[in-house]
DNA sequence: GCAATGATTTACT
DNA sequence: GTAAATCATTGCC
């Protein structure tokens, strides 16, 4: 059962990273559904500097973040990898959740052909560029909302404990000082698709 | 208008 | 372990 955009909308952004853990993200293109169970996720909010909207500052890219939960959030990183955050929060506050790893469950075959057949199993969505690009996500699909047809996260029925997710900083962003130690990550505790 | 840089992945030494 | 690939966005001139 797809989630409801009212779950998006609540106002704990961190809250909503964990809990994203153990649902299911799906892409339906050209009538192929491809997808899997979110293993790690990371948080972002306006009020620290590892997130794009720091300080509520509107660009044309994050403008998506000041619309109402439920949108989605992509932007390419080092010219060559595609991101994908779920916008979360009502509209004029800035939040996201980065998903940064999948285990797949569906339309496995196409995936590993996006993604050329090389390289391990355990290496085909266990990463933020790779997830996209296995799904087929990419820029045009900042602005599409997560009860459409195309791209959507079901709740699977499986119920993560609390002692099973794992809390650690977030990747990538040194740059943003004391803001980058906030235990903003979190994780599947023992998961072999969590990212390395 | 132009230069700097990043929420990463991959291949190679 | 280290480095290259590669480009949209950003901030400053």
């Amino acid at each position: 059962m797809k989630l409801k955009e009212e779950f998006y909308q609540r106002k704990n952004v961190v809250k909503i990273a964990k809990e994203l853990l153990g649902k299911g993200l799906f892409t339906k293109i050209d009538g192929i559904v491809t997808g899997g169970i979110i293993v790690e996720t990371e948080a972002y909010s306006w009020k620290e500097r590892g997130c794009h909207a720091f300080g509520a500052k509107k660009t044309q890219r994050n403008a998506i973040m000041f619309d109402k939960g439920g949108h989605v959030y992509v932007y390419l990183c080092y010219g060559m990898h595609h991101l994908f955050n779920v916008v979360t929060n009502t509209p004029d506050i800035p939040e996201a959740v980065l998903i940064r790893a999948l285990e797949p469950i569906a339309g496995a075959e196409e995936m590993l052909l996006r993604r050329g057949k090389a390289g391990h199993k355990f290496h085909l969505t266990s990463g933020p560029g790779k997830l996209t690009k296995a799904l087929g996500i990419d820029r045009t699909f900042t602005g599409k909302f997560l009860t459409d047809n195309e791209i959507w996260i079901e709740d699977l029925n499986r119920k993560i404990s609390s002692r099973n997710i794992l809390a650690t900083p977030r990747i990538g962003i040194d740059y943003a000082g004391e803001d980058a130690k906030l235990l903003w990550r979190f994780t599947i505790k023992d998961n072999q698709w969590v990212s390395g």
